[in-house]
DNA sequence: TCTGGGGTCCTGTTTCTA
DNA sequence: TCTGTAGAAACAGGACCC
């Protein structure tokens, strides 16, 4: 391990709900939650001031709802958030070649790598110095922790939140470890907890005052030497950059569980179809074939099959989806049903077998995306064109988003980014003057859109590093004219 | 009142193959 | 040729992460 703090991580506060802040004026200070709005979704990102009243990641939305019935619900804006994201890793390799994305919102970077750092100080200046730029870049926050490894870096940042940074100085990093819940470590979840609770166990201490031979018995091989090794602050691994896939999977939870046999089976097809879109779009074929199946009683099976080569055909997916789907019992219904790929490689066996089974596709044409009824209860025509959240632009009000729809109607506020908090105004769904738009930056750059006054919390701008693009990657406020 | 989506890794068991 | 065996590969499930 390391002797200086050289390992940052980087985790962005509150990130999609973070970003809707920014981009909704009348947010800012306000409960906003971000996740799926149907009947079983969850909740993806809660703000700080949603926090407050209980409501978490990974909680059911109506749980949430019933916690903080006044807070902005919110459906994700994946695009959006990816676009952001994509600015702030630019800013993390801007320090070193060593980046490794943990997701969209987090992140490690091995300064020793890059150069920019080989002690403490030199460390926490550029832990001080990204945190500015993302503001800038941005106009979110991240907070850094700064540390000799991984696991410790993780943990600094959890402890920097929200909006900090800290620092573990070599050599105190058992001290600190210590009292801490066995929770904190890495790869110890609510079932592992629980497991090391009955057996008297409960922080990190206790794990090393327990012994490895005892984690060992208690919860195996790896995952006890593993254990045992974080707890005494033991963790070489390296900061890896280019991590390749080794499954790619699509699923699907539906609002109603499906009891009709067929339509199971056009919806495995058609998973299969979108789960061959994504391996292609990716330049990759695959092995074996996943189905996975998760019953009325949440109880969840998987089923696989592994054909002799890899393989990116839709037509030999979908057959090896709908065969193992023949080995399930899908009586009581099903709420939720996907299809992966895994043992991927970047080249295609044209075995008989597969064109064969294309050549069958062919001749029975090809599944509709469509074909499908969709779920028993859909989501009002009006929800699903006019999603909450989502941006628009009115030919007289200009830009502004939807705040809700339903019964015909559609509720829009209209503000940017960089104005006041808005109004509200209401139209019919088929309004031909209202049509969605692409999300606005958050952030003014240089003399772009200089004629909006700053809102309140906007950030200025006054460092942007010179080493990033000119232009924002949405339309920079000009109307889309496409349709959700 | 329930519990998303997209992944990774590990473990125990069964099946295949040399 | 038959049988026993060991290791590899496949399979299923579970835990964990964001």
């Amino acid at each position: 391990m390391r002797t200086a703090p050289t390992i940052l991580h980087l985790d962005m506060d509150a990130f999609f709900a973070s970003v809707e802040q920014a981009s909704k004026p009348s947010l800012r200070g306000k409960a906003v939650v971000v996740g799926g709005l149907g009947p079983r979704g969850v909740v993806a990102t809660a703000s700080y001031e949603a926090r407050v009243f209980g409501v978490h990641s990974a909680m059911p939305m109506g749980q949430a709802r019933r916690l903080a019935p006044n807070a902005a619900y919110l459906v994700p804006r994946f695009t959006l958030y990816k676009s952001i994201s994509e600015r702030v890793m630019e800013l993390l390799r801007a320090l070193s070649p060593l980046v490794e994305p943990l997701s969209l919102d987090e992140a490690f970077v091995d300064l020793e790598a890059g150069g920019v750092a080989w002690d403490e100080r030199s460390a926490r200046l550029a832990g001080v110095k990204l945190r500015a730029d993302i503001r800038a870049v941005t106009g979110l926050t991240g907070s850094v922790g700064l540390a000799a490894s991984k696991m410790l870096a993780k943990i600094a940042s959890e402890e920097a939140k929200p909006d900090g940074l800290v620092v573990i100085e070599p050599g105190t990093e058992r001290a600190m470890l210590g009292p801490m819940s066995v929770r904190t470590l890495p790869g110890v979840g609510p079932a592992t907890g629980d497991h090391l609770r009955r057996a008297g166990i409960t922080t990190v201490e206790e794990i090393v005052e327990a012994g490895e031979d005892e984690l060992v018995r208690l919860l195996g091989k790896a995952h006890g030497h593993g254990l045992y090794a974080m707890a005494l602050a033991r963790d070489d691994r390296p900061v890896v950059a280019e991590r390749e896939a080794k499954s790619v999977s699509v699923e699907d939870t539906y609002d109603v569980d499906i009891h009709d046999r067929t339509r199971v089976g056009l919806e495995v097809q058609r998973l299969a179809e979108r789960c061959v879109r994504r391996l292609r779009g990716a330049g990759l074929s695959g092995r074996t074939i996943v189905l996975k199946v998760r019953r009325y009683d949440f109880s969840t099976l998987t089923r696989s099959e592994t054909l002799r080569g890899p393989t990116d055909d839709p037509a030999v997916i979908r057959e090896a989806a709908a065969r193992l789907l023949d080995s399930v019992d899908t009586t009581g219904g099903v709420r939720l049903l996907g299809v992966g790929v895994s043992g991927l490689a970047d080249y295609t066996q044209e075995d008989l077998f597969a064109q064969a089974a294309g050549e069958r596709a062919v001749a029975e044409g090809p599944v509709e995306e469509n074909t499908a009824a969709p779920a028993e209860e859909p989501p009002s025509l009006a929800e699903r064109r006019w999603p909450a959240g989502h941006d628009v632009r009115h030919v007289r009000f200009g830009h502004g988003w939807v705040q809700g729809s339903g019964l015909g109607r559609v509720t829009v506020r209209f503000e940017t980014p960089s104005s006041e908090p808005g109004r509200v105004r209401t139209f019919w769904v088929d309004d031909p003057d209202l049509e969605a738009a692409d999300p606005l930056p958050l952030v003014l750059r240089g003399t772009e859109g200089g004629d909006e006054a700053p809102g309140a919390g906007s950030q200025a701008v006054s460092s942007v590093p010179a080493s990033l693009p000119k232009s924002w990657s949405g339309s920079g406020g000009g109307a889309a004219t496409s349709r959700p």
